[in-house]
DNA sequence: AGCTACCCTG
DNA sequence: CAGGGTAGCT
């Protein structure tokens, strides 16, 4: 897989984490945008705020520099350049005395009746905030602003809170944590990985944020592409093309918003907001196409945004916050919760104190969580894997989603597997790259699959696969933990939990990647485990070459490596224990030729192996290794008919044949976000 | 000494 | 599957 455009993201991308990274927006974004009076933005949106200033900065800009089919690339440019002023944005914008309430309208205290639409407003909010765009609220939105301050003001305190924590060296925060919390007896390395997973997974989900964010930048770029197109076209007076161009885009926007016409009914705020954000930039455009184009491209813009926003925190909350209370709090005392978002509940002023209080309640609620699914994968899990570091399925149950059953069989391009395979968001950010620099805006991968009627069918596809694994994942989740497991592999790598996150250590923070699943990781996870049984059915005996080649999201060390080395030397213990148990079989059975020993699928002998390493079935076993395990029964048989087996080493001649049947592994099996 | 394979055990 | 012991190799 080409890694090279990731590898280039992940280091611009991590390691302005902390720093929320606005930077990744235009230069006419980067300004400061926390100190600026919200109250000087009387066109209110977003969009048209944003669509304003970078009219004003089009000038400056070269055109071709951030097309969206140059995507990320342009982007990470920008965000070298602009690393230290987006810091100073950031530090200005934690500071207590800029509170955002000041110039906000206060006028409405009416209770939120409409639960959705305040946590829209919430999220809608955050993603204000941590895109850096100075809104208003002023235009009659009177019901969320009591939200909306406090919000704001929460997810600056989330901000600095993240930064105070990932400022901690590590061995500060495992102290600092255990002596919070119990700890669980016994509880060693495994709940230290815990408090880093879990603090991986909060950056996991900022820098899913992050993405958003340059979504929306790409967006914009795209239309003022468009507009500037057509401004252009509009001064040479050439008319025709500028309306057969805007039918075009039309058309696609119209398809999308048509479907999306349930959304937007729902969230009438966001209609209101839209249209209000075309009457705010009106006067920028000229004739009536300029304004339906710029009106589909607002509502495109803030509806997708809404929608992406919305699966994200929803996503943390259910993570966070939807747990039973009874559960009891045990495990996971370093647990380091740096989610710059969801802190709802609490409208404080942000004192050290209450944050630590909160980090405190959100650390023992993620700690239930992580222990409640411990439990469960221990029940499930007849296998040891003390050394198998234990994430959490990056899906939780969802309170919103209903429970999807497999709507559908789900469509999986990539590889042979046929199990519906939970994905991470990043994943789905992943696809959106891959997808949405090619696409219209239609098909904005984070929107609803419903939304893309533009793209061709296999993004479409692409898509609803996403999509329902993403369904399925949340419906399987904590029922299945054993199926789901098995799509965790993809999932594992990409929310990575466990991940150690030294904030002196630049190496890794250059080797995490937001979008794609390069993330480095520190131990073994049950998904790796899967991954290496898999890889069983075709090399017996790897090199330590190969299997830091095919585990490329592992940090290899001295002890990962024994660690694989190990599992594979397992493998081969069963391999050869059933090879001796079905030659033995085969003698006992009165076989006298060893042509009539086989092995196909049906074979008894398959069954069993199978079942130890393709536990799922949900890969098919390649046919080479069917002629291996013949080959290897076969050498069994004639070794015990030979009555060899009296040796003490009867079976290293075995082995010696067999090592030499090793075939190549494919390579999907090199992609970290494979499995 | 360090690494690995193998074997046995839990 | 991991741990621990042993043996062989470099």
């Amino acid at each position: 897989m080409n890694r090279s455009l990731p590898e280039q993201n992940m280091h611009n991308s991590t390691e302005g984490l902390e720093d929320d990274k606005p930077e990744v927006m235009l230069p006419c974004f980067r300004r400061n945008m926390y100190d600026e009076p919200l109250a000087s933005y009387s066109n209110g949106s977003i969009i048209s705020q944003l669509l304003h200033k970078k009219i004003q900065n089009k000038r400056a800009l070269d055109e071709s520099h951030f097309y969206l089919s140059t995507s990320t690339a342009a982007d990470s440019g920008q965000e070298d350049q602009s690393s230290v002023s987006s810091k100073d944005s950031i530090v200005e914008a934690e500071s207590p005395s800029n509170h955002v309430s000041a110039g906000v309208s206060q006028e409405g205290e009416h209770p939120m009746t409409d639960h959705l639409q305040a946590k829209r407003a919430r999220v809608e909010n955050i993603i204000r905030v941590m895109a850096g765009s100075p809104n208003s609220r002023q235009q009659g939105d009177s019901e969320r602003s009591d939200v909306d301050v406090r919000d704001l003001r929460e997810a600056r305190e989330s901000f600095r809170e993240n930064k105070r924590k990932q400022r901690l060296p590590q061995y500060q925060e495992h102290s600092t944590a255990g002596g919070q919390m119990n700890r669980k007896p016994g509880g060693g390395s495994s709940s230290g990985d815990k408090g880093n997973n879990k603090e991986e997974e909060c950056h996991k989900l900022k820098e899913q944020l992050h993405s958003m964010q340059r979504l929306l930048h790409q967006l914009q770029e795209k239309f003022l592409q468009v507009y500037s197109q057509k401004n252009l076209k509009y001064e040479n007076g050439d008319a025709t093309e500028v309306d057969s161009e805007h039918e075009f885009l039309g058309e696609n926007m119209e398809s999308y918003i048509s479907h999306e016409e349930d959304f937007e009914r729902d969230d009438s705020m966001v209609t209101v907001d839209c249209k209000e954000k075309i009457k705010a930039v009106g006067y920028l455009v000229q004739g009536r196409e300029s304004q339906n184009l710029q009106e589909t491209l607002k509502q495109e813009l803030s509806s997708a945004i809404n929608d992406c926003v919305d699966r994200v925190f929803k996503k943390v909350s259910s993570t966070v916050l939807d747990l039973s209370p009874q559960q009891r709090v045990s495990s996971s005392p370093e647990m380091q919760i740096s989610v710059g978002a969801d802190r709802t509940s609490h409208p404080t002023n942000s004192t050290y104190d209450e944050s630590q209080v909160e980090e405190a309640v959100v650390k023992s609620q993620l700690s239930e969580y992580y222990e409640s699914s411990e439990d469960q994968s221990t029940q499930d899990q007849t296998e040891a894997l003390s050394l198998v570091v234990r994430k959490p399925t990056a899906a939780p149950v969802s309170s919103v989603t209903p429970a999807v059953k497999r709507p559908y069989a789900v469509h999986h391009t990539p590889f042979q597997f046929n199990y519906a395979t939970p994905l991470h968001e990043s994943h789905i950010l992943e696809q959106l790259l891959k997808y949405g620099p090619h696409s219209n805006f239609g098909a904005l991968p984070c929107m609803p699959p419903s939304m893309d009627r533009t793209s061709p069918d296999s993004m479409s596809l692409s898509w609803d696969t996403v999509a329902m694994r993403s369904k399925v994942t949340s419906s399987h989740f904590g029922h299945h933990p054993r199926s789901s497991s098995m799509g965790a592999l993809a999932v594992d790598n990409l929310c990575l939990p466990h991940v150690k996150m030294e904030s002196g250590d630049l190496q890794s923070m250059a080797e995490r990647n937001p979008y794609m699943s390069l993330n480095i990781q520190e131990g073994l996870t049950p998904s790796h485990l899967k991954k290496a049984k898999l890889m069983f059915f075709y090399t017996r005996y790897p090199s330590s070459n190969v299997l830091k080649t095919f585990f490329p999201d592992v940090k290899f060390n001295r002890c990962i490596t024994s660690q694989l080395i190990k599992w594979f030397s397992n493998f081969r213990e069963f391999y050869y224990i059933q090879m001796e148990k079905f030659a033995r079989q085969a003698i006992a059975d009165g076989i006298t030729e060893v042509k009539d020993i086989t092995v196909s699928r049906d074979s008894e002998l398959f069954r069993a192996l199978n079942m130890h390493y393709n536990k799922a079935n949900d890969f098919h076993v390649p046919d080479r290794f069917l002629e291996v395990a013949e080959l290897t029964l076969h050498e069994f048989y004639n070794a015990i008919s030979a009555a060899k087996d009296s040796d003490t080493s009867w079976k290293k001649a075995i082995y010696k044949v067999i090592c030499k049947l090793d075939s190549d592994i494919p390579e999907e099996f090199k992609t970290s976000s494979y499995l």
